[in-house]
RNA sequence: GGGCCUGUAGCUCAGUCGGUUAGAGCGCACGCCUGAUAAGCGUGAGGUCGGCAGUUCGAGUCUGCCCUGGCCCA
């Protein structure tokens, strides 16, 4: 090895063409980003990217439309983790469906009416002691709707930061009042066909909100339940068990007046049983016959303390046909005096209870599904089939309920009272079964039982008079065009990503009762029809037309203002016949009617939509409700495709939740990293499935951005030296090396549209940190380091690389900038030098009167003649027998031998036939980042250093002759030939003389 | 309790039709370089493929059961 005995070097870093750029390492994006934000703001992108591809110009045609419909998030405080995920997602998309050549306008919008809204009005209503009642209801609704405007204006300032780009300045509103009326037009539609009707059901009622609930806005809390176990003297069945009385088991002991029927199992094992002792005088008492499930027989009598024998076996046939009385029949009032009969239900099960179940049509939905199921069959016995409505919506007992009810001693009985606390009906109807001797058991019982989301108060099933919309009744006549069918046929034609997500949809849908479009509440749109004593629904194309342009001039507050009902009623109807509906329609219905009202209705986009995309939780949600409302009016599903994602965890895979303190907030990534980076883990996740999120992820997706940054700064500043118009060299002029490195590009744009195309934004990701860190960064720029820094002015291989890095950076940035739109902006500014338009004075328009910004450039087609799999192959090889160099000569660098591996000239033997061509290329010392190699053919010495992975390869150690370069810091023995520069190579002091030459060299 | 989904290295992900010793990036450790420097390069350690049983010559992959966690429903 030489050694440089020679004076202190001379500082040749001056002469080199080092990497020069103000794009700094550090990227201070929370800084940066709003900056960037600022200039997009001005230079008014958003509009500049809709007018280069929208309807008008040249470029209508060429671009199809791309539209990806925005499920609308409910206009109530700010953005967690999941918005953020569901917002980004669909901007890179939007992104990069723009960049790919399509017309692809995002339009945002917002879910305004509802119970959420509604409640935080009256919490402020409360908080100054006012009452809601007291308030007139558009009074109300306008303070809704100023509390959804304000919580629209910090979601969009918070999705922008977020980098999302649409139509902030004209997004849709549920509450808007073209929506509104639209929204009243499609259940018009409804109406006017046949599908809407009034039915009676049971459904979930809170009492403390007086209100009915859907399901979804229903959760499930511990609570402490009375329970009880009842007699149901047998008055009709096998004489042997006349004298017996069947057992029920219930929770809610106030459901007993509204008792119908008794079901039972045909798969259970029943028996009679005797009471044999009793602990307790009073109840159950020995010689008592009753009836249990054996598996539930002993553990039924334990709770009223008896010991009971097994006398014989009940069989399904002595049970079926069965017919009870009331418990409450001898309480000495009119109303329990039918019969009961005992019907068998597939939901009967012997896990709890006594293995009947106690069933009240008006106050469960089993119950009610049996009762109506099972109708003709309990008509045929004498048994009248209608459902009491027994409790009112102040949870009070009504006439249906009586001795319970107004007629009662004391007044009626109440379920539940206003603070959502048990009321008195529960103990009242247990002391009346105890004055018939018909209360065996009772008991308490903590278990889930249902809570409003909002109050978190509990809910009781009541029978209510509401309206619904069929899903199984030929639309219009026409036979088996049902809803249901329908929408069915509907999924079969829809793509989703994941491929689950149509299973899921279609089991709800091929399950799900009708639709219950009623909400007893104010703020939202009306079901705005006329309807008459029986339910029937006022039809006439008149009357729907004044409503609908009163909605579209003043919003749905028409329906609810002095004089609505004779101002669209005219005067063709009897006002004492019909009377405006009062409901408001599910907030489902709003936003399933969106594609109507946003699709259809704006020129810029499409009906229906190429893609919904959301949370998996809206296959129950908005991807059905969507689909049914689409389905009822217009024959198919608003969307082509649907793709969900799953849920944000925290760091251990579980539910992020304020109380466990897991929670992360995107504001927070934002304000301490950045918006590029919460993006950069957004497309690193598989987002279908649920993802995780915690420090330690926030810090990965940190470093892997510092690596692509850095790489990225890199070319910037390589790129400071090359002049497009002069050192552009032609693909056929260009180095192996480098027309390699433009066919790994090819790859790259294949695998990249491919992940783009298939919502794959991982692959994307990976694919371009994978090249930029191992094609690039630790194999082509390093190589090409020393050409770049070193080689002559003139060097075309030094200009062929420099021109292969600029279409290596061009394409890059453009493909990384749907998912760090900040960062790659911030990029091509530098790139073009324009980040002057950062700063808020700077004109923000180039030479060429138009904005500088990749968000207004597209992925751009790589030439086919770029691809070359045979050179790609070869360069393969190469690569791979650079990894058996590399490897020996770490051997010698732990032997503290060499340092630099320019300090070595190694021996490569090629001992097969494999990785031949390797030979042949010149330069493959440069290849290694070595000063000389030689390459042989023929065996090595048995000693040489070899790597299982590239057999036939092996590589022995010999050090770089000659002395090290001052300025390449190469060793060769070419140094001191020239006497001008004695202490570089020939190469080096050929770069100096043209610096010299063009007056560039300081000294 | 039911339906659907999920589990591969510390983290994020690949893993083809069942086929050799389960891969990659990031992180980590160690080393090199000091002209990408709060950078860059190299080498290395890390795995009972959630568990158990089965099918098979052979299972990360197929089947069954169980466990974990999630979404929806009850």
């Amino acid at each position: 090895m030489a050694e440089n005995t020679n004076a202190p070097a001379r500082d040749y870093s001056k002469t080199l063409f080092l990497p020069k750029t103000a794009f700094p390492m550090r990227a201070g994006l929370p800084k940066k980003e709003p900056e960037i934000l600022s200039y997009w703001d001005r230079a008014s992108l958003q509009k500049q990217i809709l007018n280069n591809t929208m309807l008008s110009g040249a470029n209508a045609a060429e671009r199809p439309k791309f539209v990806l419909h925005d499920g609308p998030p409910y206009a109530n405080g700010n953005l967690h983790i999941g918005h953020a995920l569901n917002k980004v997602l669909k901007d890179i998309i939007c992104r990069s469906k723009q960049m790919q050549g399509f017309h692809a306008p995002y339009v945002p919008g917002w879910d305004c009416h509802g119970l959420p809204i509604e409640w935080k009005i009256e919490e402020q209503y409360r908080a100054k002691g006012k009452n809601k009642d007291d308030v007139p209801i558009n009074e109300f609704r306008r303070e809704c709707r100023e509390f959804a405007e304000y919580w629209i204006g910090e979601q969009s300032k918070e999705f922008l930061r977020l980098g999302v780009q649409g139509d902030f300045d004209d997004p849709y509103k549920t509450m808007a009042f073209h929506a509104e009326a639209r929204i009243a037009g499609e259940l018009m539609k409804f109406a006017g066909t046949g599908q809407l009707y009034r039915g009676s059901k049971p459904i979930m009622w809170s009492v403390v909100e007086r209100t009915a609930l859907a399901e979804a806005e229903v959760e499930y809390h511990t609570y402490e339940s009375d329970t009880i176990w009842v007699k149901f003297p047998v008055v009709k069945g096998p004489d042997a068990l006349l004298d017996a009385a069947v057992v029920i088991w219930t929770t809610t002991p106030w459901t007993i007046p509204g008792n119908r029927s008794v079901c039972f199992s045909g798969s259970i094992s029943y028996g009679l049983y005797e009471v044999s002792s009793a602990e307790n005088d009073f109840g159950p008492q020995p010689g008592d016959k009753l009836i249990f499930a054996d598996a539930l027989a002993e553990a039924s009598a334990a709770k009223a303390k008896v010991a009971v024998a097994r006398l014989s076996d009940v069989s399904a046939d002595d049970l079926t046909g069965m017919v009870l009385h009331h418990p409450l029949q001898g309480l000495g009032v009119d109303g329990y005096q039918f019969q009961i009969p005992l019907l068998q239900g597939d939901h009967v099960t012997a896990d709890a209870g006594t293995g009947f179940v106690h069933t009240a049509p008006g106050h469960g939905r089993d119950d009610f599904e049996i009762w109506v199921a099972k109708r003709r069959e309990i008509a045929a016995l004498g048994i009248d089939t209608s459902i009491p409505f027994t409790v009112d919506d102040a949870g009070f007992f009504t006439e249906d309920a009586p001795g319970f009810g107004p007629d009662a001693d004391g007044g009626a009985a109440r379920v539940i009272d206003d603070k959502g606390k048990k009321g008195d009906a529960n103990q009242r109807v247990i002391t009346a079964l105890i004055g018939q001797n018909n209360l065996f058991a009772r008991g308490r019982l903590k278990h889930d039982y249902p809570h409003s989301w909002r109050s978190k108060k509990p809910v009781i099933f009541r029978n209510t008079p509401q309206w619904f919309v069929y899903m199984d009744e030929d639309i219009e006549g026409q036979q088996n065009d049902t809803l249901r069918r329908r929408a069915l046929n509907a999924i079969d034609a829809t793509r989703f990503y994941p491929d689950a997500g149509q299973k899921r949809l279609r089991a709800m849908i091929e399950n799900r009762p009708d639709w219950v479009l009623s909400r007893q509440r104010a703020w939202g749109v009306p079901i705005a029809v006329f309807a008459d004593e029986n339910g029937k629904i006022l039809v006439d194309d008149a009357v729907n037309q004044r409503i609908l342009e009163a909605f579209e001039a003043e919003g749905a507050d028409a329906w609810f203002e002095e004089g609505a009902k004779e101002r669209f009623l005219g005067t063709d109807h009897d006002a004492d016949k019909w009377e405006p509906v009062t409901d408001i329609l599910d907030v489902w219905f709003d936003s399933g009617s969106t594609h109507s009202y946003v699709l259809e209705d704006r020129p810029e986009l499409k009906w229906p939509a190429d893609l919904y995309l959301e949370g998996s939780d809206q296959h129950r949600g908005w991807f059905h409700s969507s689909l049914l409302e689409s389905c009822g009016t217009r024959g198919r599903a608003p969307y082509d495709a649907v793709l969900t994602h799953g849920f944000t965890m925290d760091q251990d895979g579980r539910k992020m939740s304020k109380s466990l303190g897991n929670t992360v907030a995107p504001q927070d990534i934002i304000k301490q990293y950045g918006a590029d980076i919460l993006r950069l883990w957004v497309a690193s996740v598989d987002y279908s499935e649920d993802q995780r999120l915690g420090p330690e992820i926030i810090k990965t997706n940190v470093e892997s951005y510092r690596k692509l940054r850095n790489s990225i700064r890199w070319m910037l500043g390589a790129l400071t030296h090359f002049n497009a118009e002069t050192d552009a060299v032609n693909y056929s002029d260009l180095p192996e090396l480098e027309r390699y490195m433009l066919h790994q590009l090819c790859a790259l744009e294949k695998t990249v549209n491919d992940g783009y195309d298939a919502y794959d934004f991982k692959k994307v990701f990976g694919a371009l940190s994978r090249f930029m860190n191992l094609d690039l960064s630790a194999f082509y720029f390093d190589v090409r380091k020393d050409t770049l820094y070193c080689d002559p002015m003139s060097s075309v291989t030094r200009k062929a690389a420099l021109t292969v890095i600029d279409r290596i950076f061009d394409n890059l940035v453009r493909w990384l900038a749907p998912i760090i739109p900040f960062t790659s902006e911030e990029s091509w500014l530098s790139r073009h030098d324009r980040l002057d338009v950062l700063d808020g004075d700077a004109d923000n328009t180039g030479s060429d009167g138009k904005t500088p910004s990749v968000h207004l450039q597209d992925f751009n087609r790589l030439p086919e003649e770029w691809l070359n799999d045979a050179l790609a192959a070869k360069w393969q090889d190469i690569r791979s027998v650079r990894m058996v160099v590399t490897g020996a000569l770490e051997i010698e660098r732990r032997e503290k031998r060499i340092g630099s591996s320019l300090e070595a000239a190694p021996h490569v033997y090629l001992e097969g036939d494999a990785y031949r061509g390797v030979e042949e290329q010149s330069d493959f010392a440069d290849i290694c980042i070595t000063s000389g190699i030689d390459v042989k053919i023929g065996a090595a010495p048995a000693d040489a250093f070899r790597l299982d992975e590239v057999p036939g390869v092996a590589v022995v150690f010999a050090p770089a002759e000659g002395q090290k370069c001052a300025r390449s810091w190469k060793f060769s023995t070419e140094i001191g030939q020239d006497p001008d520069y004695p202490d570089v190579t020939p190469r080096d002091a050929h770069a100096l003389r043209e610096l010299a030459a063009a007056g560039l060299l300081e000294d």
